[in-house]
DNA sequence: ACTATCACG
DNA sequence: ACGTACGTGATAGTC
């Protein structure tokens, strides 16, 4: 029976994690305070979560205080903290005190020592140990009774990872003590540990899992790989050693602590009250004042059961049709093809958690699913409402459309698409005011669908949360989709691209292995002669795909000039390297290497690692990443096989249709531009569209003022960058780094089109200006881009800021006609009995493989249905391609 | 985890 | 005077 609960804080390191992590703070008298608010806000997450009624904080009597002064030349380089953080040290000891929370130090003993012995201590006396720290190091403690919690601050907000000696096993692959000897060899340069050179992270976790130590890795030198690491280990196995007793944290430090002084009593006295008052804290106030009851009201998921029996679980899914509002989740396993499990949540009072178990089998919920979502009738529309909509039909083999599912993570993402998630934890903050324990800090980095074996408790209330809060944040965000008019938006496009971009995930694109095996021996052996062409040329070798040896290399040895550009070093970026091309061959052959690489890691070998057993790519597209409305790809990403060059271009030879089948490709003509002339209204360049001028050649001629049959190609050239120059936020600088020209004829011409074009100009300061003083640009379909950076005091933030607002309703209405598009093609598809089916989208192209035989009819659908997916001022053009693959296609 | 680079629209 | 073109994602190297 466990004695009690002790939390150990790591002072210093928790202190500077706060430091880099919060935002500069000072109170009035220009203090810095921001460490010691972090610090604070840090601590008491941890008390809240964690319950523990034994408390105490180390620190390091003096940041030079070394472990062992045998050591001191390594340990003495260690950087000084910067002034503002080093005065904060003294401040947050002081609020300690005042909260009557013992602090820990010893002369001669690091932080890290004092916590290790006292933990390994109060675990022998049968108490439970939670050390915070924000390092790593302290990993190596992790003990059956001690367990580790490291925070995450990013932007603002606070993660905590815990772990016990599965979880470092789990992440690392090893056990807290074989952690040391991982430190050992690769070496901790913030630490102050040489470790082995040449080995590093990976390297050293692959040795350690395998031998369990330096020393009987050692012993068996001649097995290790790669032999690079091998031989460095040999010549430096005592500076292994030393590293090692380095990264030991001692256990034994002759420190007087006794748990019953550690018990928290009076933490929030009026001292405590006083001192938080002086430092201005005003939101910490209300826990003191309360007097520690200062948790929010905690969000309590009512009646929840969790099932496991069939018949139980099939009177819930009939008994949920009664209910006129339900949330829901589906888990699936982790190929995501059979559902494992459901979360239901029926108007706010009953949860259920249902698994698959022998006596459940999954069919029993898929079809009971598929009921309930088809038992509303006209009259009380039943609403559904869930997040990631998109994966959980990937259970339902046939092409299922539910009535009125609201996916709130596409909700949220419309009303700000600026976030980088939109979890529940995410939608529960936002919209419910309401701080949930995160899906990361209640499983770490493990699978949810693999959760259930380890930390099923967890587990279970990862999936209620997901259900509850949807049904509970479901009516907020659809009455602010409502007030913000994206109501539209989200139910006539963004709703039925879902199931569109499933379809396209499902189907996935055929691949042909054995020529996209030959294209990359083909850049590889290119890749080897070049690479020692290089070497030769150089003199030695070195890493070329390292910018930074590579920039000593050309303008440190080979005296290059073309100075430095970035704050890490010399640039070695393609567009720098091209203008010393002419006068260095080497130059020349890097930038082919790189171009050979470039192709082989990340198309030739990278796509090589997706392909399905099926002989497919099933990469997965993204509805709510972008700012713009665009969608993204990845995993892989299949919006950026290269087109532009040749030896690029011909990767798409391995993209084919299947047996019996042909690609339809369609793509829209400028649609950018042609949203421009409409959304501007600008008369010039409407009818230029209307009679099918070339608008890049109008436009040189009427900015160099030349007949436009006299339009050289440089002058179309120069002035189709003008046109995209527009599309992207125009500015001199900017056109004229495009250009290569100087910035005063680069604004030249910029103003010799916006007379040309006035309307166009008229529109573009009118964006600028409504994002001015709305916070926010609008595309035609009401999609919302909010601007924060408009009203930023910084120069070159607001500048980016008017960029955006120039460049945002433009892309995103391209992106919304597009989905529109899509939606249309697609139900065309199906309404006409066609096997055909959509595979790619490129933002202004779409792929679709068909049977020979629907070719035409296919073709006839895309242009159709693309042209008439707007009506704007212009026409909009769609080219159709057919071919055997996608290179044929262009 | 962050930076540099480069592939696409 | 300031010092960037808009929107993405993957890889490799560095810390």
């Amino acid at each position: 029976m466990s004695k009690g609960k002790l939390l150990l804080i790591d002072g210093h390191s928790i202190l500077s994690r706060a430091f880099y992590g919060m935002p500069m703070l000072t109170n009035s008298e220009g203090k810095h305070l921001n460490a010691v608010y972090g610090f604070l806000t840090i601590m008491f997450k941890v008390i809240d979560e964690e319950g523990a009624d034994h408390f105490a904080v180390a620190f390091d009597v003096s940041r030079k205080t070394f472990r062992n002064d045998i050591y001191a030349e390594y340990k003495g380089t260690r950087k000084p903290m910067p002034e503002e953080l080093h005065e904060q040290v003294p401040l947050i000891q002081d609020v300690l005190r005042s909260m009557n929370i013992p602090i820990l130090t010893m002369e001669g003993f690091e932080a890290d020592d004092i916590l290790g012995t006292v933990a390994k201590r109060s675990q022998a006396e049968d108490v439970e140990v939670t050390v915070l720290s924000g390092d790593r190091d302290l990993l190596q403690l992790a003990d059956e009774h001690i367990k580790i919690s490291i925070p995450k601050t990013s932007k603002g907000h606070t993660e905590v990872y815990n772990y016990y000696p599965e979880d470092v096993k789990n992440e690392w692959g090893v056990s807290p003590t074989e952690f040391i000897d991982v430190k050992a060899l690769m070496g901790d340069a913030s630490d102050n540990i040489p470790g082995v050179p040449s080995i590093g992270e990976k390297t050293a976790k692959a040795i350690i899992a395998e031998y369990k130590s330096i020393e009987n890795a050692f012993e068996h030198l001649s097995e290790l790989k790669p032999p690079r690491a091998a031989k460095a280990l040999a010549e430096h196995f005592d500076m292994a050693q030393m590293s090692k007793v380095l990264a030991t944290i001692n256990t034994h430090v002759p420190i007087d602590f006794s748990f019953d002084d550690a018990e928290i009593s009076d933490m929030y006295n009026d001292k405590a009250v006083e001192m938080m008052k002086w430092l201005e804290f005003k939101s910490l106030l209300p826990r003191f004042q309360k007097n520690g009851v200062s948790k929010e009201a905690d969000f309590k998921i009512e009646n929840l059961k969790t099932v496991e029996d069939k018949y139980l679980a099939e009177l819930i899914l009939k008994d949920a049709k009664e209910y006129s509002s339900i949330g829901f989740k589906i888990l699936t396993d982790i190929h995501k093809k059979e559902i494992t499990g459901l979360s239901l949540s029926l108007c706010t009072d009953r949860n259920y958690v249902i698994r698959t178990s022998e006596s459940l089998a999954p069919e029993i919920l898929t079809e009971g699913l598929k009921e309930l979502f088809f038992s509303g009738d006209q009259i009380s529309k039943k609403k559904f409402y869930t997040t990631g909509l998109k994966s959980q039909l990937k259970v339902f083999p046939e092409d299922l459309r539910a009535e009125n599912i609201y996916d709130l993570e596409i909700a949220a993402y419309l009303i700000n698409p600026l976030k980088d998630s939109y979890d529940y934890e995410d939608l529960a903050r936002d919209y419910m005011k309401l701080q949930l324990p995160s899906k990361a800090e209640l499983l770490g980095k493990t699978d949810l669908s693999e959760a259930f074996s380890q930390k099923k408790e967890e587990a279970t209330a990862v999936m209620a949360y997901e259900s509850a809060v949807s049904l509970a944040s479901g009516p907020e965000l659809i009455r602010r989709l409502k007030e913000m008019k994206m109501e539209s938006l989200y139910r006539d496009i963004e709703l039925p691209l879902i199931y569109c971009l499933n379809s396209m995930e499902v189907a996935g694109i055929k691949v042909d292995r054995e020529s996209l095996k030959a294209y990359a021996d083909l850049l590889k052996a290119q890749t080897d002669e070049i690479e020692a062409s290089i070497y030769e040329e150089v003199g030695e070798e070195f890493n070329i795909n390292s910018p930074k040896q590579l920039g000593e290399i050309l303008f440190g040895k080979l005296k290059i000039k073309g100075g430095k550009k970035t704050k890490t070093g010399y640039s070695t970026a393609a567009d720098v390297l091209q203008k010393l091309a002419p006068d260095y061959p080497v130059v020349n052959k890097i930038l082919r290497y790189r171009t050979l690489t470039k192709l082989y890691s990340t198309y030739a070998v990278g796509l090589d690692n997706y392909i399905s057993d099926d002989g497919r790519i099933h990469g997965t597209f993204n509805q709510t990443i972008t700012a713009t409305g665009r969608i993204s790809s990845t995993d892989p990403n299949l919006q950026n096989i290269p087109v532009r060059t040749e030896e690029g271009k011909e990767i798409r030879k391995v993209f084919v249709a299947k047996e019996g089948c042909v690609f339809a490709d369609a793509d829209y003509s400028q649609v950018e531009l042609r949203i421009l002339a409409s959304m501007s209204g600008d008369e010039k360049l409407i009818n230029a569209y209307k009679n099918a001028v070339d608008i890049h050649s109008l436009t040189a001629s009427e900015v160099f003022h030349t007949p436009i049959d006299e339009v050289t190609p440089e002058m179309r050239r120069n002035a189709k960058a003008v046109n995209f120059g527009i599309v992207y936020g125009i500015s001199a600088f900017g056109l004229g780094e495009g250009l290569s020209i100087d910035r005063k004829e680069a604004q030249n011409y910029i103003n010799k089109y916006f007379e040309t074009y006035p309307k166009v100009k008229e529109f573009l300061d009118s964006q600028v200006e409504h994002a001015r003083e709305k916070g926010y640009v609008l595309t035609q379909f009401n999609r919302l881009r909010p601007i924060p950076e408009i009203k930023s005091s910084n120069f070159m933030q607001r500048s980016f800021g008017e960029r955006v607002a120039m460049n945002s309703p433009i892309q995103g209405t391209a992106a919304d006609i597009m989905k529109i598009a899509m939606a249309a093609v697609d139900s065309e598809l199906r309404k006409e009995g066609l096997k055909s089916r959509i595979v790619l989208q490129v933002h202004d192209e779409l792929l679709v493989e068909c049977p020979e035989e629907e070719a035409d009819r296919v073709c006839e659908i895309l242009k159709k249905k693309m042209e008439d997916a707007a009506k704007l001022k212009v026409k909009l053009i769609a080219d159709v391609n057919v071919g055997r693959t996608w290179y044929d296609c262009h």
